[in-house]
DNA sequence: GCAGATATTTTGATTACTCAAAATAGTATC
DNA sequence: GATACTATTTTGAGTAATCAAAATATCTGC
């Protein structure tokens, strides 16, 4: 049974290659992201390696293997699906279930885990509209643009945010643009750095093109299917 | 922050010292109940002692000190509240949720605990019907008969199940006396250590008189509140 | 192709928890 | 009151995860 400490590096892992498919991630940015000294990622990576859940390359990088990804993809699930119950049936904001579901992650049981799913309606995607692996390991990753290379004046709607701080949450909450919120791109301004955007019944909003990127939009007729075939 | 370690160690301290008030729990029973070697136990309990949450009189045994107490008393809130959660809200049985709520007390946030608790409508007892201690830290015990030395013949109410093992629920199940059951007490054989009791509308049920010991029981008629006042 | 900057690895220690087994204290027996 | 039995404590060691800081490798610019 992997460690909690095991399963956020794992994850964390999953989450940085993400990000960059092509290439291994280096110890310094790990070491970042599990908020540990460089020497630290290195010695657990070695463990890691050792028990066939990641390819360490000296120097090089840290890769998972396909056990080490089944094994992220099962805490990311759960992760999400735990976020999803927290706000849907238990009723806390989305922007502070993140920090719960960071520790619950490591204790459900599996048991508990799929009657969850099940009380869900087998979702799709959590609170923040990131994808919900499915138990059996594997995750669709929708391309979609973001305010930043979507187009101008058009019906859209938020389909992910893809930021987990409480307070940019909340900021998104202000501004009326959490996942399924209609709005539109009214302008970006390349050298000021800003982009403008209008909630349906809201005021305008401007932020920086890195705010901007952080909200992915779909096209708002063609409201998504939410739940997964039982 | 008290550790998981540190947190099951204060609770098993506290339901001993439940069990025998007076004398302190000797460090063989507190290794027994922990599951570890008992210089494990007595260099642990000698941590405590140095944190202030317990009293520790080598050779003799140890007592939780008010801070201890008021931590044991937190954790198993917590364990109660989230027992009660899962069969309420998510719909597990209840002889499963003990498991799991063990491993969930430890990662539940206050904020999480009191959310669950006003979802549960501020109750006073868990699934097996032991009593939930309030955010105050303060727990009433009801003294109550078992099948053992109750009234034969009456009609009675299954009030709280002393055992927690999923085997024993299950058989408590089968035979309908899960709390808040109707039932009575047909007959007692003291030789032969039984005591034999019937469900309403079902089979009449033979057991040991140590089983029997773990079924308390109040007086049918006189249903106790359920909700603690908000 | 060498010097310096930067990233990575190694080494040695630390903390929390645990066990095995030896030492010790307390209790009971005759 | 010496002997034996039992419970407890001590000692020494191990594991998982971490840090600080020294050692080493790799890249970059000239």
């Amino acid at each position: 049974m992997a460690s909690r400490t095991i399963e956020n590096y794992l994850k964390q892992l999953y989450l940085e290659q993400r990000e960059t498919p092509e290439d291994s991630i280096a110890m310094g940015r790990l070491a970042v992201v599990m908020g540990v000294v460089p020497g630290t990622a290195t010695s657990m990576v070695k463990a890691l390696a050792d028990s066939g859940l990641v390819h360490y390359e000296p120097r090089t990088g840290v890769r998972l293997t396909t056990a080490g990804q089944q094994l992220a993809l099962h805490v990311i699930r759960r992760h999400r699906l735990v976020e999803l119950f927290l706000v849907k049936t238990v009723g806390l904001d989305w922007s502070e279930v993140h920090v719960e579901a960071e520790e619950l992650e490591h204790v459900i049981s599996d048991r508990l885990l799929e009657r969850i799913d099940e009380l869900l309606g087998h979702p799709l995607v959590d609170p923040h509209g990131d994808p919900i692996p499915s138990a059996g390991g594997t995750v669709r990753e929708l391309e979609m643009p973001s305010f930043v290379n979507c187009a101008l004046g058009q019906a859209l709607m938020v389909a992910r945010v893809v930021d987990q701080e409480r307070g940019f949450l909340q900021f998104a909450n202000q501004s009326g643009l959490m996942p399924g919120a209609k709005l539109e791109v009214l302008e970006r301004n390349v050298n000021a750095d800003l982009v403008t955007v209008r909630a349906a019944g809201r005021e305008a909003q401007t932020m920086s093109t890195s705010a901007a990127a952080k909200f992915l939009v779909s096209p708002a007729g063609k409201s998504r299917a939410k739940k997964r075939k039982g």
